[in-house]
DNA sequence: GTGGTCTAGACCACG
DNA sequence: GTGGTCTAGACCACT
């Protein structure tokens, strides 16, 4: 299920991160399911086991799944998210950054809200999605 | 009035082009409008000139000045830029991890397009707003 | 097999941009062959990593290569390139004044072409050959 | 008659040096015509006088025009070019270099051949045009 | 191991 | 004065 583009300039655990967390919030994975192994998904992925395993421990410092010896990796139970100040803020920056970038490139607003609107349409979610 | 973060992760050279691109989409920088000098920025945000000259060098890549030798750089006239397709795609792809990770952390679609507004507001540039 | 001459006035990684082109144009490497890590090959021509990393820099930024990072450096997939206008006009204004200094010192009309034939022969790539 | 583009990558008094070999391979200077003066010469084109002074010192090294101490420069009488063997390989080295750059951007070899035609039939010399 | 970034210097060509 | 190139190192993140 997931794939990597190995010349992204996105480092690859971070884009097996992003893939989890996307699945997540699309519905594919839910709580209590199991990743594949370590090296199960590096082979499929054709990326060093320690790739994955960078991710994946990434993974857990987020809580997006728990870890246990011995026996897997498991999509832990979602919390009612409580981003760090910090992480938002930095979130956000690189949120403008990006923007920026694809303004420069001759995006207008309302294809960017177009993007956002796709991107939220295909989540399941019971995420909150207001918050104001 | 190029301000920089050295703890950021993003690299020191970015952040400046960042903030000169952000400098012409707002207006504070026009066509023909000198840079300051490659040392005397490097004093200015205390880093090697080195770092300054990679980030006119990727400014000029990017076609956002130009540079004249034994002169200075100065704000290019500003293409109405037709961004490779591989640009845009891969600014894209950067949008849509950021944007997972925005609503990973609970943020909600129109605190999103709330932050393009104000990011497009911020804006003085006639550069096409609607393009579909 | 990258040689460089230190004496010429053609900066060192411009000597290394234009013979992995060359090297690429001629078949010698071709999509996906892998290039000699930084280090490799700064050692071998004697000159600093920086100076090859700029070279590869400047390929990538041409869609020449792609670099992965903690990986390597590999051949990219040659798109059937669209010249900015910009690059092309450079390069055709670059032509015609070396053209110029070149007949001033005597050379002929069909020596010039018979230069061209043996560059354009000394290719193997299905690069389009006509374009008018 | 000479113009200038200061945003070019080849040096402002070269540009000089190469449209004056131009205006003399292209019969609008002959022999014994007098060049503008330095001072002159660098107000229409908006550079320092040192500059035009530079071209100018290049002009005489190469044997195109003669300087007289007050009175100014004029165009000398041409000899029938001997280009160092030295100048030759270097010349025809960079016009190779800039080939395979123009062949990369997708440049044919008809095209190529079409563009010196062009540059031959702008010139009104009594210059050998075959060499051999 | 890989490439990417940065420092602290130097020298050069250009204007 | 300007930017461009290069050296000789260092540290970092990634694979």
């Amino acid at each position: 299920m997931i794939q990597i583009n190995p010349t992204s300039n996105q480092p690859i655990f971070e884009q097996i991160v992003s893939q989890v967390k996307m699945a997540v919030l699309k519905g594919y994975l839910k709580e209590g399911d199991v990743l594949p192994s370590v090296r199960k998904l590096a082979l499929q992925l054709s990326v060093t086991p320690g790739t994955v395993a960078k991710a994946y421990s990434e993974l857990e410092h987020q809580n997006v799944i728990v870890t246990i010896r011995g026996k897997g990796a498991y999509i832990a139970e979602q919390p009612d998210s409580k981003p760090t100040e910090n992480q938002l803020k930095k979130g956000l920056a690189a949120f403008k950054g990006i923007c920026m970038d694809l303004i420069y490139m001759g995006i207008g607003r309302e294809e960017l809200k177009k993007e956002i609107d796709e991107i939220y349409d295909g989540i399941s979610v019971r995420k909150r999605d207001e918050r104001i």
